[in-house]
RNA sequence: GAGACUGUAGCUCAGUCGGUUAGAGCGCCAGGUUGUGGCCCUGGAGGCCGUGGGUUCAAAUCCCAUCAGUCUCCCCA
């Protein structure tokens, strides 16, 4: 059959390529602008003494089921989950299931002390894509497991707001909230049912539903009388147990400590079912719809969900690549946009590509980045691609410069030439 | 899952009361400079006008469907 199909990307779906190409399909930014991405999160990880952690991005579907509770929107309709002989599976939606099941899985327990765990990685959920939204995701993010003390919700979030410190981000919300315990939740939400029920009929179909199955959704409703009916409904802090308003006060005062600012949210509650105690959120502008960079908070529950015997504390956030991207453009954070060659070797005719090839290898074994022509052009074809891929030298090499051993090394930026040895090239392009 | 808008060269877009071989700028390639990039000039390649169907003597242009993109609801990173 002839191969007529001109295939693309699945829908919210995108590739990552090394120079800039405007297209559609959401490029975001250069391989070359990733690499630089991930390596200021990485070290401000080193920093913190945090240690990187690879999952497989397919996992158990029945560890991500229970782990976000089937009734989130993630498990109910946007996992990307097939079967093979008996084996359910499932790309990643999220990455804290993963982690603790890796976590759980080794007994990591048994190594002491808290694991302070990082990732970077892709995600994949069956959203309608749009701004700041895609069907494979980047998030990075940090776990720390085995600890209940507050400083450990405190140093996550110092975590996470030196990451974007680190690009001079600033212009961003850190919301704050504390869920409470397992019993704190039941009680809020049956007070917040019995506030709501005289005004069920001024309430929209979806928050009428939302009432019975899920009366926390009601606080981040949108439609303007609803937000008016929210001044006067009870506050999720004031139905707290005393252990975790203490916890939630603590990491206040930490937080105070370090200077990180913050502003208290009642109203914050989040999507997953596994957070309890310290919720928390960062918003940033220019991302649309979709303004929130980042979110996390204590989950103290979710490893018992996942399969433990024992109760395992723990602390994490996740952030989005692509937002982050995002918001770094707004900003005009200057990126790099494509990697580039310390030297450019230009070969003037079948002799001279003969040695050129072989000077690149040398070159190349020397630490040199070297880029050539591999196609036979024109010399002045091969000096617009020089040009073209910002190479500030180019070694220009024929005839002459064979049977001088040497090559006429032309500084780009300024058109200054001059003859070097071949054997003297590489430290001088360094 | 629901709604709105969009879809013509690699990119940004013109072209539609339906009418002969579909255009521009940028980019790409080549030449002007038989061994020198960026500026300039000249030329060239590259489109079955997202895809499929329908209406018509005739469709890039009208209709339907579908796919994709963008944005919103929803939800989250």
């Amino acid at each position: 059959m002839a191969g007529s199909t001109k295939f693309q990307s699945i829908k919210g779906t995108f590739d990552i390529l090394p120079y800039p190409v405007r297209a559609e399909g959401s490029n975001l930014a250069t391989s070359a602008q990733w690499q630089h991405v991930e390596a200021k999160i990485r070290e401000v990880m080193r920093r913190f003494h945090v240690g990187e952690i690879r999952t497989p991005v397919l996992e158990p579907t029945p560890l991500i089921a229970r782990g976000l509770g089937a009734l989130t929107d993630i498990v109910s309709k946007e996992m990307f989950a097939f079967e093979r002989g008996d084996t359910h599976y499932v790309l990643r939606p999220e990455v804290t299931a993963p982690v603790m099941r890796s976590y759980l899985q080794h007994n990591l327990a048994q190594q002491g002390g808290v694991q302070r765990l990082y990732y970077m990685g892709p995600c994949f959920r069956a959203e309608r894509p749009q701004k700041g939204r895609y069907r494979q995701f980047h998030q990075f993010g940090t776990e720390y497991i085995g600890s209940s003390d507050a400083r450990a919700d405190a140093e996550l979030i110092a975590l996470m707001m030196a990451i974007y410190d680190a690009f001079g981000v600033s212009d961003m919300t850190l919301k704050l909230n504390s869920l409470g315990d397992a019993e704190s939740r039941p009680r809020y939400k049956e007070a917040l049912q019995a506030y709501f029920a005289p005004y069920r009929n001024d309430l929209t179909a979806t928050s009428q539903e939302r009432l019975g199955s899920n009366p926390l959704r009601l606080l981040d409703t949108k439609v303007e009388h609803e937000r008016k009916l929210l001044d006067d409904a009870p506050l999720l802090i004031d139905y707290i147990d005393d252990a975790s308003r203490e916890h939630h006060e603590t990491v206040c005062g930490l937080l105070d400590d370090l200077g990180v600012r913050y502003e208290l949210d009642p109203f914050l509650v989040r999507g997953l079912d596994y957070y309890t105690r310290t919720a928390f959120e960062l918003l940033g502008g220019k991302l649309g719809a979709q303004n929130a960079l980042a979110g996390g908070g204590r989950y103290d529950l979710l490893a018992q969900e996942v399969g433990s015997k024992q109760p395992v504390p723990a602390v994490g956030f996740a952030a989005g690549f692509e937002r982050l991207f995002i918001t770094l453009q707004a900003k005009g954070y200057a990126l790099p946009d494509a990697t580039t060659p310390d030297v450019f070797l230009v070969a003037l005719g079948d002799d001279a590509q003969r040695r050129v090839f072989a000077l690149a290898q040398q070159l190349r074994a020397a630490g040199v980045a070297v880029a050539f022509d591999l196609k036979g052009r024109s010399m002045k074809a091969q000096m617009r691609e020089a040009n073209r891929q910002n190479a500030p030298f180019t070694a220009i090499i024929g005839q002459d410069e064979l049977a001088a051993g040497e090559a006429q090394v032309k500084r780009m930026e300024t058109g200054e030439q001059e003859a070097v040895a071949f054997s003297a090239l590489a430290a001088y392009v360094r």
